[in-house]
DNA sequence: CTAAGGTCTGTAGGAGATACAGGCTCAAGG
DNA sequence: CCTTGAGCCTGTATCTCCTACAGACCTTAG
């Protein structure tokens, strides 16, 4: 009787749920990063969580620096099934450093920035020897 | 009599220190990122490890998925000695937020590749239910 | 039944690089 | 000194990743 969740997304509804650009839901299909969806009789598209899901993750993929190719190279892990499990543990191990990298470069990042935004009297002309200290981070 | 810092970078020089692709170091100068180098007598560019310093800089933030105009605005806070303290701030503040946002997403897609890493035993098929958990983030 | 809003396809345009062509220059070795 | 290879110059073309728009069609609330 629980079939609250089986009414179908339109693509702005996909859209809405995940932030994404209207068009780039398209292009991603073309390009192969999101599943051609099933179409309505009318040739309409029709997604449902599945899709949010995994759109959701590619932005967020994007916005932290991953090009498409290394999304998909992420999103084989989620796909193929019949992959061995060396293969994926050979692809997740390298993101997994490269991940460890974006992290520890964001992090001294955040340092300067913290430590600016500390300092920061909010009056004249700042103590730029924090701010410089961003280039050598 | 220190002066063996004082040798001159050409083009690929400055490329080969950074990792930075050749053509990338003057499209970055066209479009502002980079200042435009001194010229010795016959044009060519020559540049120093300020150069090299900055140039890190914006490919490590490129990576991390900031846009050339926000790697614009924080390299404003370096460049423009004549803003306020409070102006050096707020921008810094805004990037902080950023910078702390994309940590945690980060850090979430680590744990789920490193218990990945962790679990594949190397043999056959995976055991998906972690891997799955990618999308959920 | 109509108006608003949403869908379709195809194609154009912009940002951020990257590559290549044609010609010039520099530095090291013979 | 001269050659040769590597690098420089500019301009332009091409690639990726989107984003926008046009023209035509469909759906649904009022």
């Amino acid at each position: 009787m629980d079939n609250r969740s089986v009414k179908p997304l339109r693509r702005i509804d996909l859209a809405r749920a995940t932030g994404c650009n209207l068009e780039t839901v398209r292009y991603y299909e073309t390009v192969g990063i999101m599943p051609d969806p099933p179409r309505s009789a009318k040739g309409y598209r029709s997604y449902d969580d599945a899709h949010v899901r995994r759109l959701k993750f590619v932005m967020r993929s994007r916005d932290l620096g991953f090009t498409l190719e290394e999304i998909r190279g992420l999103l084989g892990l989620v796909d193929d099934r019949s992959q061995t499990c060396a293969d994926v543990q050979a692809v997740a191990e390298g993101h997994l450093k490269d991940v460890q990298a974006k992290i520890a470069d964001l992090t001294r990042i955040e340092r300067v920035l913290s430590e600016t935004v500390a300092r920061c009297t909010g009056d004249a002309v700042p103590e730029c020897a924090v701010i410089d200290a961003l280039l050598d981070v």
